[in-house]
DNA sequence: TGTACATCAGTGAACGCGCGTTCACTGATGTAC
DNA sequence: TGTACATCAGTGAACGCGCGTTCACTGATGTAC
């Protein structure tokens, strides 16, 4: 901490205040409805004042979604470093999801026309990758037969820096990824009401066949 | 068809007119900013004109939505009838998906709080799970090991209807969307963007491993 | 075939709303001497 | 410790915009005799 003014620690404060109701707003009307006018109303204060805080509404997104890609990484790097392995990053990636659907939606849901993603998201994206192919890697026993798409990640690993992991270990971080993805998209929509299983043992069985292959 | 007037034509020709222009609506500024005056001014009509033809921007949506369903179930039921394998199927999916980004979110997407869904989309959507099922019964070769995700599904499988389908038929069905949904929906969201494999072979790496288990 | 009437598509004005954003200003808080 | 000045948070008025929707109306199209 550089020396923090009584200023200083104000003008934080207000930020936190204003995100913490522009998240509350995103919950309750969606990403499309999010109104700087609406969230000085709830704090109290009048539609310019925000100006002071954020220069524009799309400055204030911006802030939130590299806020929730920032969370889920500091999440997914936790479970890497205390020694998870696949299945407890997926649990680990499930639990952020579940603890606040819109902010799971507002990184990996339906892009919105128009708006570009800070590009800062795009390094954390990698953070992730990164954990995944690790763990991947540390748990891959025998290199089994290639596949069409590992010879393709052959040719094709730039995205994954310098990683000295084999393309099983990237082709097992991606099959990762998009299970996960598969299954918590669809349970947080909603789109499983009316069939009455349980998510948690589709989505456990998801990723245990990662593995057996 | 009951004896058509020419005034019955004319109404469906526009009603036609105005989904066509939802629709690229849709694609340019999203589902949030569909708006009934914009579509008439494109149209060259006076924003009320459109009140003889939707009750309300909703209706409009919902016709929407009723429509991308049904052009996907229409879709997913040709190809099951055409006999096609979980592979077919997935390529119609994958196909059907491509051809129109906006509509595949527009089923599968983040949810718009606060809008819900036509009763009779629930419907369509059984209709296509049927088929999933269907065809996942017609490739089982084993029954092999029972996991505890398809104990699960004997305990709970009112959603299948009357289907005489085996658990695993119906836990095959169920990964295969979510791998299918898993892999199309980043692929579209452009999450594998700067990654430059090839998104094709993943998705057919995935669907194929379904099998394979 | 022609006339009288009903139906219905489309218009233009209007209402009320909330939005993002700018601007000139007030008043409180902090800083320098 | 006190005074002079700079900084900055917040206000209220205002601008221009587009939205969904209602309403009374015009004019064209179809129907019945």
């Amino acid at each position: 901490m550089t020396g923090t003014t009584p200023r200083e620690r104000y003008r934080a404060q207000v930020r936190a205040e204003i995100k913490q109701h522009a998240w509350e707003q995103l919950a309750t009307t969606g990403v499309a409805a999010l109104s700087l006018n609406a969230i000085a109303k709830q704090l109290g204060m009048s539609g310019p004042a925000l100006y002071r805080y954020y220069a524009s509404r799309d400055d204030l997104l911006t802030d939130l979604i590299r806020d929730a890609y920032r969370s889920l990484a500091d999440t997914i790097q936790a479970a890497g470093a205390a020694g998870a392995d696949l299945a407890g990053l997926a649990n680990a990636f499930r639990d952020w999801a579940l603890a606040d659907p819109h902010r799971y939606f507002l990184i990996y849901g339906t892009p919105v026309p128009g708006y570009h993603a800070p590009d800062d998201t795009a390094q954390i994206s990698r953070e992730i990758m990164a954990v995944l192919i690790d763990v991947s890697a540390a748990q891959l026993t025998s290199s089994g037969p290639s596949t069409p798409f590992e010879a393709e990640l052959d040719r094709h690993r730039d995205w994954a820096g310098e990683s000295p992991a084999p393309s099983a270990a990237l082709s097992r971080a991606l099959s990762f990824w998009t299970r996960v993805h598969g299954v918590l998209s669809l349970e947080l929509a909603g789109q499983f009401t009316g069939m009455d299983f349980d998510p948690a043992l589709l989505f456990a069985d998801e990723v245990e066949r990662l593995l057996s292959r």
